[in-house]
DNA sequence: TAATAGTGACTGAACGGTCAGTCATTATTT
DNA sequence: AAATAATGACTGACCGTTCAGTCACTATTA
């Protein structure tokens, strides 16, 4: 019935690959379907067998690249610690697997102003807010259970989605301001500076809260 | 013998603050000569008469806005606060300038964005980085001033570029985490969370630092 | 005052180039 | 032969940029 085969799904990710590495060197608008064509070996119009327009191409793009990183993010970190060490090695996973990589601060800078300018583009399915999503799960997982075992205050249990939002949004900050001025500071030294200040705030239990001024 | 005159410098003012406004609303890239001009009143070619090309147009408007942000801040912060409070007080104040106007975190972003795309751009002057340069060195001022008035630790004097860093990186990382899931959490409750965990270790005169693990 | 000459702001058509997307054709398999 | 995969020339739209010409206005002249 059918000449030669290829698998359609295989062929879709190489192709999305390829586009990946594009876009993280030049943003999505910034690059032409005949560049992402040329980079996976192919022909203009065989993207088009593959994905309904460039708009589909970005969009399965941007999720493998999603999945990457959540595959690779929580197998890296060990389950038996304690808590307060537990949450340092999830995120110094983050920062290895995400940060650490000038290619996904790339995409995670290209898909925040696509986000940004044009909702409707990828907002329909938001893998990315998947992503967050996951991440932040894991990291109220680790300070409610920190709670339970008495390390942490009992606050804590209360603020842990904000102290997770806060953490992740310093995440993607750092990372863009890192790579925005390279070698001027080092990243993990400010990371674990960050660190080093949250992690007090949740462990000294005589601390009362608004103490400070 | 002479025609009409206008003020250049004034004209130019206004276009670049008209395309200032497209910028924040569909990126550089996506922002056309033609809609500038429109939105400016005058013609595609009049635009050529003030700007030498849309990159020196996108350097302006960029320019101006960046000049805003900058005046809006620092006259904002009452000088004869106590540091932690003139801290809390700079940051708030810079939440509202910056943070609290979608315009200025879309912009912020799409500026991110050349600068990793295509760094050569901004670069030549880097206006942006003088912009966070002066953030930088007025939370660096509230630190040291701090530690010289007993306030703050000793160490904080050492660790105050770090400090900077994250804070200003935390308040990027927040600002677009808030306008990418509008109305999930409360911007100015995490800006004050983050200030909440920061002032007990630079204030804690008798903490000892890594207690914690 | 009235006519005119001189000026720079301004215009919009046009240009070369690039883009996303299409489709008639060819290559490769069963 | 039949069926499908793959191609790349092609299209129309749009891009940034240019430029010859127009216009509104003013200073000078009569």
């Amino acid at each position: 019935m059918s000449p030669r085969v290829v698998d359609k799904n295989q062929r879709k990710k190489e192709i999305a690959l390829a586009a990946l590495d594009l876009f993280a060197q030049n943003g999505f608008e910034a690059t032409s379907i005949s560049q992402v064509a040329k980079s996976a070996g192919i022909s203009k119009g065989s993207i088009y067998l593959y994905f309904r327009s460039k708009e589909d191409l970005i969009f399965h793009a941007v999720g493998t690249w999603a999945d990457q990183i959540m595959e690779q993010t929580g197998s890296e970190v060990p389950s038996d610690l304690p808590p307060p060490e537990r949450l340092r090695a999830l995120v110094h996973a983050m920062v290895d697997v995400f940060l650490a990589d000038e290619r996904s601060v790339r995409i995670g800078a290209a898909i925040f102003q696509l986000f940004l300018t044009s909702p409707l583009l990828l907002s329909q399915r938001d893998l990315t807010r998947e992503v967050f999503r996951g991440a932040r799960e894991s990291i109220v997982d680790i300070l409610r259970d920190g709670v339970s075992q008495g390390v942490f205050r009992p606050e804590t249990a209360r603020e842990a989605e904000s102290i997770a939002i806060n953490l992740l949004a310093y995440l993607d900050g750092i990372g863009l301001h890192y790579y925005m001025s390279r070698s001027y500071f080092d990243l993990m030294n400010q990371v674990d500076l960050y660190l080093d200040h949250l992690l007090p705030n949740l462990t000294d239990l005589n601390r009362r809260p608004g103490a400070h001024i």
